[in-house]
Order: structure tokens, then C-alpha cells, then sequence
RNA sequence: GGGCGAUUAGCUCAGUUGGUUCAGAGCACCUCGUUUACACCGAGGGGGUCGGGAGUUCGAAUCUCUCAUCGCCCA
């Protein structure tokens, strides 16, 4: 059979993939091998596969993978997140395009819809993660709002209501106005906009004296309830006691005196809107203000305001200007560069309101979280994300976390209302129950009750995912056995949206719900490490989105490159932790950015280059011993050089996973296969054309590729599981993906130090021919000055043959005199080598050449003299350290040598 | 305003506790090479005073200070 000289991706990935599935190698149940477990940061479910969800998931199959082969039980939990506002959005779209109004159906038949939807459409993005080669273990995919998960959200809710940890409040929230829903603070992004500070003066009560005050927003004029300056401003004091009459509405309000206000700021005056700022609410409260709440739920004024009723918020602020300008009011205005929140869903303008919500108050929480990783019980990877963690989470800035969302999408919030009275409990029975208790009446029915219409943050779900993909909060037994997860993949944008929040989860439930001694032996935490990937990037360091189509098209490349090309791709970019800018470039003609990767494509052409390297090996004769002597010896040699690399190579990719520098090992792996196996190994071992190979060899051959491929198995799961089964007939069982890896093995350096500087000899020998342009492999006479060193070099066996084999050489010889007619002399390591010149020398050139190569040493040398000459490093230097230099020095000096010579030699 | 990170070859980035020629990788570039596993290839090469300045040290890409530029988080 002959095979292709290329390597097909597509159906070799998709049978392997099949195969795995059909063999059920990543399916885990609890047994007696130790457990490595990860949950997947439960993507959208309304998302599609984007180049950060590739990095990612990527990341999280290479750990996966790796503990599979190392023989623990490896367990990676899917799964979803229902997303309220993101889905709730989209299947009211959808809805609407079906001509049905979301206020016109009831909760229980929009949420109908809603799982249809879910059902129809959700969850595409498991799918798109098996091209990829996540090894998930897909029995086990859960969603957040699925039966068993909401349940235990409402567990918890009542748990920390008891505790007095939620509460129902009356605060100042994010409303936006266009979801229709409260927000918590991480969901509202600031950005910097282009706006300007109106100037506006009120008139004093009674007088014909005017004060001025600076605002971004004139359109809430109409709620303001106040005027206030520093008591500390001299420029004001004389209106203590005095009132302003608001412009258009001419209501009269206090000016109150309260050291918030900044002097320096715009005139020094500001108007109180305690109903749309969170700081003129505080303000608000410390004066006993009225609040005035102007603004209809969609943003459009509302009859309070008494003004432009039902008109949208930012065309009445434009109305107002014209209107106060006519009036005589406005002052000045003057450009102004403000941050503006906008929703994180819906990009709206979020407006403060004052409103009843529920929160969960996150002082405790804050503390736990941040001991957590204080104490280094949760590590996080790269070490510096901690600050950013200690920032948030410190007293000053921690503020409580409002959970209830005006949405449906969700779980219902298990709060019922009788009068003034609530009542949290996990069922409607038990509401009822505690109803009667209260208020003594035994004929109260359900009905009496009515049960708050919110549902909790989406992230009230996700922040239990760990404890509850295994049904911790219905059974301890998985709990007990997959919990701790061993490690967090995510994104640091998602830190204290879901990463703290886990950690405080964690360390609430979990203790009780493992039990006293396993929570003892194993710890309450979610995870032991976090990995925080960087966020991926465009040319133009802008965060690959969606929105603004700027990131290629994930299943595209993967079409295009391999699933191994794009793992390839996109984990060379990726360093531990920092932001990662992807190569995919953009088309100049049409700004739209292409499906293209330079970085995937090498992922590619590296899964052409085992191909082929596996073809010369299977097109091979095979015989039983090597027929001349010279060859057993290479092949020995190779072998024994080629093993301690490997095991050099093992050893430093344990230290390296242990940090996460995964793409420091693929490197590693790359250049271990690529260089060291393809190109040295292969070409040492690899018989004269048409020569057969003998067959100690060529197991060996195959032996240590078969190890390289389980150990690149975690990284490029598809091609290593093709080649294992090219490599060998396989009984039915025996695949990569479960293959076993090595464990790394005492190794000796001189080993591979010998067969380096045969390498460098060989190298020098091509370089000297491509100089001179002579042939590369016209058999030419190789001649060495003796020296013990490298006597002793070619004393060891095979070693010589392989500098014939590698060189082109029609001999090896030593040779006492420093100079040979017609040849080429070059130094390798410390020693004089003369290659056979069948050609015209030209003196003058290779002089230059030779004087350019005698300066640097001598610069080189005198450097280390210098060094060596100072006193103080020779007394304070590590010995080591100084006898390495020592070396160095006489090791220059002996080329140093050897180039005079030469010099001199050519006249 | 508070905090974090970055600045190393044309480009994208590694460089772990300061010490093996440590200044590196990939891509790009240049020269040569094709009946020999692979041109998605092979052999060889050029290219950076590690953002600027100062300091600590026997020794600094690495530690400290400072300035500059860029990016990010929080207010």
C-alpha cells in the first residue's frame, strides 16, 4: 500500500474522534484510581465556538488528556449556562419575528418557548468542541437551569437567607432599560464618551442671586431634590438656610452643604438627584431628601417628571438643553469626556434607579474568598492575576451583590409575599406553612400568597457549577470523589463574575456537604489551581468578538488546518497567562478579517512532516542484523543519544506542566521531534537507498516513536492516535488515548554532549561546503589534527561512521601537522578539521573569514580575562561558576590557537 | 484618582531562583539543493548595544529607582 505524501485531517480526525467515543475513553465514573477532575466554564448557551472558547478548551483537553494517560481517572464535566438575559433576548427576537409579544404571553408559556429554543438551538457549542478534540465526558453535560441544578439554587438561597446573608433592599441599582432588568455592578461596562458639562444656573428663593451648577445630565433636572456645595467653599457660604427653584419644574429645594461635593469640580455646586445617581442618593440619605423618580422602566420620561412624557431619555436632554438655553439658563456648556455604563448584554445606557432588590451581602464572602487564595489553598496561575483578585475583593471596594433580574429565563426567586410579610422557603408548602405560623391563620391558602415574579443572576447558578455537576448537593458520594477539581481553565475577565464567586460557594457548602472527614482530608475548595488564560486578540490588540468581527471564524480553521493545526496554533501563541494576539489576518480590500493562520498552518505542516517521516520508515526492508559493523555502531549510538534526549526532554516538561507552561512544551515537543527524532535520529539510522534496515533498529525506531506520540498525544490528540496505529497492528483496546505516559527517567549528559559535537562537526562540514561552493555530498577526505579530545571522541564507537555518514566523507583521519595542502581547514568545538578541497582556494577570502572568526574569540577571550583577573569574583563567584569560566577561557585559547595557525599557514 | 501588566530580531512572542557563548523560537528574509519520506521539504546564513537613564552586584534581559510609550482592571 502506498500512502499519500500528505496528511488528511478531515476524515482521520473525525473517524479517530468517533472511535474514542464508540470506546468510551472519556466517560468517568468514581473507582479506585485518583481522580483528576475539571468542570468546563459552562459556555452560553445561545454561543457559538469563538477563538477564546478554542484557547480554552484546548488548554483544558491537553491537562485532561495528559491525567488520562497517566493512568488517574480523568473526569471533564461539560455543560451550559442558560444565560437569562442573553437567551431570554434572543427567543423574544425570535418570538417577535414570529409576531408574538413577549407581554402577551404568560410566564409559564413563554418559558415553554423558551426550552423549545433551548432544545432547538442551545448548546450547538458542545458539538463544535468534539471537532476540536475535547475529550469531555459527554454523559455527564449539564445546564444551570436543568431541574436538579435549580434546585439547588433554591437550597442555597434559603440557606443564606436564614443566615442572613440575602436580604430584600431598597438601593440605588444598574436598570437596564432595555432588557428590562437590574444588573449587578460587573455586569454595567464603563467606557470613556465624548459628551459635555452643561452649566445651568438655579435662581435663589427670593432673591434676584443666581447659583450654578455643572451637570452631564440636565434631562434628570426634572428629579432633582437638591442643591449641594462643600461647606468648606467660601464662595458659598452665604446660602446656608436658603432654597433654589428648580428651572422648568419650579419646585423649590434645599441647598445643603455636604463635603462630597469637590470644590474643584465644574462650579463647585451640584444638583441632587438622589432617585438616578448612587451618589445623590447617599447624599439623599445623610439629608432626609425626597427622591423623584422621573424615568419609566425603558428609559422615556415618566409622569412625574411632568415633562416630555414618555419620550426617550437622551432626545429629551437635548430638548431640555434648547429649552433651558431659551429660558436664560444655561450658563455655558463646555466638552466633556465622561465614563457612561453601558450594559454588558444589551450595550444600553444603564440608568441608576432606586429600587427594591434582593442582594446577598459580600462582606464575609470577600473575606473568604480572599483568604482562600491569601493562605495559597486556591493557586492561581500566572501568580500576578492575585492583585487584580486582592483589588476587587478589598473591604473598600467589595460592595453587595444584587442577585434578582426582572427576567423568566432563570430560577424563580423562592420568595412569597403576604401583605408586608415575606416568606423564602424552598417549596410553595413550606411558604404557606410559615405563613399560617405567622400570622396565626390556619385558613390560608396558596393563593393568598403571591410569589416574587424575578429570577436569580445567572451567575447565582454558575457560582455553584463545581460542587453541582456532580450532584453534590443531592449526594455526597461523586462530591467526594472528583471534589476538589484539580484545576480552573478560564479567562481572567470572568474573575469576579464566576472564579471568587466559586471559591465563596466552595468554601459555604461544600464542608457540609462532603462531611466532616472528607472535607478534613480534601478541602472545601472548588479547585486547586486557576489557570487564567489570556484574552485572544486581533492585530490590533482589540479582543476578538463577535460584534466586531474581527475574530476568524473557529470552525473554519479547523476545516481548514486540522483540528490538531488549530490546537497547535493557537497554544504557540499562548504563553501562561498573557494576552494572546492571533495571526489571523485581515483583508485589506475588504476589512474583514480571514480565515487564515500562519501559526495553525505550522500546526499543520507538522502533522505532514510525522506523516512522512512515518512513510520512510514503513517503506523499509527489514533484515534481521545490520550487514557491516559501521552501521550497528551508528544505529547504537543513535539510539543511546536519542534515548537521553528523550528522557532530558521528559524530565523538563514535568517542571514545566506543573507551572502550566504548556506552550513551552509543545515547543519543546516540536523541536524534540521535528530536529532531534526527524532529522538527526532518522537521518543517522536511515540505510543508503534502497538498503534494507535491520530490525533491532528499526523497533527501536518505531519504539521511540510511539513514545513521542503519546507523549504529543494531549496537545495533537488525532494525528498521534493515527500514526499509533500506523506504527503497529493493534490488538482492539490498544489506542493513543490511552496509552501510557512515560514517566521520566535518570539521564546521562555526556551521552548526549558526545553525539552534540559530532553534530557540530557534521555541521560545520556542510557549512564549509556551501561556502565554498562545493557539493554536499561529494565524497570528500576528512582529516583532524590529534588532540586527546577528540581522540577520545572518535574512539568511542560509531562515532566516527557517523561523521562519515552525516559528512559525505570518503575518510576520517587524524593527522599531526597543522597544515594540509588543499584543504580547507575549519574548528569544531576546540579542534582543527581539513576538509578535502577539490577547488580553487581563494586565500584572500578565506583569510577575511578566518581573521573575522580570530577576532571575535579574542574579544571573547578578553572579556573572560577580565572577569577572571578581578579579585572580587573569583573570591565571591560560586566555584562552579569560576571553573566554568576558566573553561570557557581555555577553550578560546585554543582556538584561538588553531586560527593563528591557519592564518599563518595560508601565508 | 487607585492598582496591574507590557516594552527583547522585520512580525508574533519565550527567556522560571541574577551565573553553561544567554541574547533564543516560530514566521518572514537571503543563498544553495529536487528520480532518494516530506517543497506543507532539506542544508546553510544574515538580523537585536533586551524602551531611555541611573543604581545594587564580582556579574543584570533578569533586582531597585526613575522617565517614556502602550494595554488592562477598579473607582
Amino acid at each position: 500500500m502506498t500512502l499519500s505524501t500528505r496528511y488528511n485531517p478531515k476524515e482521520i480526525e473525525d473517524k479517530w474522534y468517533q472511535h474514542w467515543m464508540d470506546k468510551e475513553y472519556f466517560y468517568s465514573t468514581p473507582d479506585d484510581r485518583e481522580a483528576y477532575s475539571i468542570v468546563i466554564p459552562p459556555p452560553n448557551v445561545t454561543g457559538m465556538l469563538h477563538m477564546g472558547h478554542m484557547l480554552n478548551n484546548t488548554i483544558q483537553d491537553i491537562l485532561i488528556r495528559k491525567a488520562r494517560l497517566e493512568g488517574k481517572n480523568a473526569c471533564w464535566v461539560p455543560g451550559t449556562d442558560h444565560a437569562s438575559i442573553a437567551t431570554e433576548a434572543k427567543v423574544v427576537k425570535l418570538l417577535r419575528e414570529q409576531g408574538i409579544k413577549k407581554s402577551d404571553l404568560t410566564r409559564e408559556e413563554f418559558m415553554v418557548h423558551a426550552w423549545e429554543w433551548k432544545e432547538k438551538y442551545g448548546g450547538i457549542i458542545l458539538d463544535q468542541l468534539k471537532k476540536l478534540g475535547a475529550s469531555c465526558d459527554w454523559k455527564r453535560t449539564r445546564f444551570t437551569l436543568e431541574d436538579s441544578l435549580s434546585k439547588a439554587v433554591l437550597e442555597i438561597f434559603v440557606d443564606l437567607h436564614k443566615k442572613g446573608k440575602i436580604y430584600r433592599g431598597l438601593r440605588i441599582v444598574n436598570w437596564d432599560p432595555v432588557a428590562l432588568t437590574a444588573l449587578s455592578n460587573e455586569e454595567v461596562i464603563f467606557t470613556e464618551e465624548r459628551s459635555h458639562l452643561y452649566h445651568v444656573r438655579y435662581q435663589i428663593e427670593g432673591t434676584e442671586e443666581w447659583v450654578t451648577i455643572a451637570t452631564t445630565r440636565p434631562e434628570t433636572i426634572l428629579g432633582d431634590t437638591a442643591v449641594a456645595v462643600n461647606p468648606n467653599d467660601e464662595r458659598y457660604t452665604h446660602l446656608k438656610g436658603k432654597r433654589a427653584i428648580i428651572p422648568m419644574a419650579n419646585r423649590s429645594v434645599p441647598i445643603i452643604f455636604d463635603r462630597y461635593v469637590e470644590v474643584e469640580f465644574g462650579t463647585g455646586a451640584l444638583k441632587v438627584t438622589p432617585a438616578h445617581d448612587a451618589n445623590d442618593y447617599e447624599i439623599g440619605q445623610r439629608h432626609q431628601l425626597e427622591t423623584v423618580d422621573i424615568f419609566n422602566e425603558d428609559g422615556t420620561m415618566s409622569e412625574t417628571a411632568g415633562f416630555y412624557i414618555g419620550e426617550d431619555r437622551f432626545k429629551v436632554r437635548k430638548k431640555i438643553v434648547k429649552e433651558l438655553e431659551a429660558s436664560g439658563h444655561i450658563v455655558k456648556i463646555e466638552d466633556y469626556n465622561n465614563k457612561v455604563g453601558r450594559s454588558e448584554r444589551t450595550n444600553a445606557v444603564v440608568e441608576p434607579r432606586l429600587m427594591k432588590q434582593w442582594f446577598l451581602g459580600m462582606k464575609d464572602f470577600a473575606k473568604t474568598a480572599l483568604d482562600a487564595v491569601d493562605s495559597g489553598e486556591v493557586k492561581f496561575y500566572p501568580e500576578h492575576m492575585w492583585n487584580m483578585y486582592h483589588n476587587w475583593l478589598n473591604e473598600d471596594n467589595v460592595r453587595d451583590w444584587c442577585i434578582s433580574r426582572q427576567l423568566w429565563w432563570g430560577q424563580q426567586i423562592p420568595a412569597w409575599y403576604l401583605g408586608e410579610d415575606i416568606f423564602v422557603a424552598k417549596s410553595e408548602e413550606e411558604a404557606l406553612a410559615q405563613a399560617k405560623e405567622k400570622t396565626g391563620n390556619a385558613n390560608l391558602t396558596i393563593a393568598d400568597l403571591t410569589r416574587d415574579e424575578d429570577v436569580v443572576d445567572t451567575w447565582f447558578s454558575s457560582w455553584l457549577w463545581p460542587i453541582s455537576v456532580f450532584d453534590g448537593f443531592d449526594s455526597p458520594e461523586e462530591l467526594r470523589y472528583y471534589y476538589p477539581t484539580n484545576v480552573l481553565v478560564t479567562g481572567w475577565d470572568i474573575m469576579f463574575f464566576w472564579v471568587a464567586r466559586m471559591i465563596m460557594a466552595g468554601y459555604e457548602w461544600s464542608g457540609d456537604l462532603l462531611g466532616e472527614e472528607a472535607a478534613k482530608n480534601k478541602g472545601v475548595k472548588p479547585f486547586h489551581d486557576v489557570f487564567f488564560t489570556g484574552m485572544v486578540r486581533d492585530e490590533k490588540r482589540r479582543k476578538m468578538s463577535k460584534s466586531l468581527g474581527n475574530s476568524p471564524e473557529a470552525l473554519e480553521l479547523i476545516e481548514r488546518y486540522g483540528g490538531d493545526g488549530v490546537r497547535f496554533g493557537m497554544l504557540s501563541s499562548a504563553a501562561a497567562g498573557n494576552d494572546i494576539v492571533f495571526d489571523a489576518p485581515i483583508d485589506p480590500k475588504t476589512k474583514s478579517v480571514l480565515n487564515e493562520s500562519k501559526l495553525c498552518e505550522q500546526g499543520q505542516n507538522f502533522c505532514n512532516k510525522i506523516w512522512n517521516a512515518f512513510r520512510m520508515l514503513e517503506g523499509l526492508e527489514i533484515m534481521d542484523a545490520p550487514k557491516e559493523e559501521s552501521t550497528a555502531a551508528i544505529n547504537q549510538l543513535a539510539g543511546e543519544w536519542f534515548e537521553n534526549k528523550l528522557q532530558q526532554t521528559i524530565a523538563k516538561h514535568e517542571e514545566s506542566f506543573k507551572t502550566y507552561r504548556l506552550s513551552e512544551v509543545l515547543m519543546g515537543l516540536y523541536n524534540l521531534i521535528w530536529n532531534d527524532f526527524f532529522s538527526e535520529y532518522l537521518e543517522f539510522i536511515k540505510p543508503d537507498y534502497q538498503q534494507p534496515i535491520d530490525k533491532a533498529t528499526y523497533e527501536q525506531a518505531i519504539g521511540f516513536f510511539e513514545r513521542l506520540m503519546t507523549l504529543l498525544h494531549p496537545f495533537m490528540p488525532f494525528v498521534t492516535e493515527e500514526m499509533w496505529h500506523q506504527l503497529r497492528d493493534r490488538a482492539d483496546g490498544d489506542d493513543c488515548v490511552i496509552s501510557k505516559y512515560p514517566v521520566a527517567k535518570a539521564f546521562d549528559t555526556a551521552v548526549i554532549e558526545q553525539l552534540d559535537a559530532a553534530i557540530e562537526v557534521i555541521s560545520k562540514i556542510r557549512f564549509t561546503r556551501v561556502q565554498n561552493g562545493m557539493k554536499q555530498k561529494e565524497a570528500l577526505k576528512l582529516s583532524v589534527l590529534k588532540s586527546e579530545g577528540v581522540e577520545k571522541l572518535l574512539a568511542k564507537p560509531g562515532m566516527k561512521e557517523v561523521i562519515l555518514k552525516r559528512g559525505y566523507l570518503s575518510a576520517l583521519e587524524f593527522s599531526d601537522t597543522d597544515e594540509i595542502e588543499g584543504t580547507i581547514a575549519f574548528v569544531a568545538g576546540t579542534d582543527k578539521f581539513f576538509l578535502e578541497a577539490n577547488i580553487e582556494i581563494d586565500v584572500a577570502a578565506e583569510k577575511e573569514k578566518i581573521e573575522k572568526d580570530l577576532k571575535h574569540q579574542q574579544g571573547f577571550a578578553t572579556g573572560i580575562e577580565k572577569k577572571l583577573s578581578n579579585e572580587r569574583f573569583v573570591n565571591n563567584a560560586p566555584p562552579a561558576v569560576v571553573d566554568k569560566e576558566r573553561k570557557k577561557l581555555a577553550d578560546a585559547h585554543a582556538k584561538i590557537k588553531l586560527l593563528e595557525e591557519s592564518l599563518k599557514g595560508l601565508g
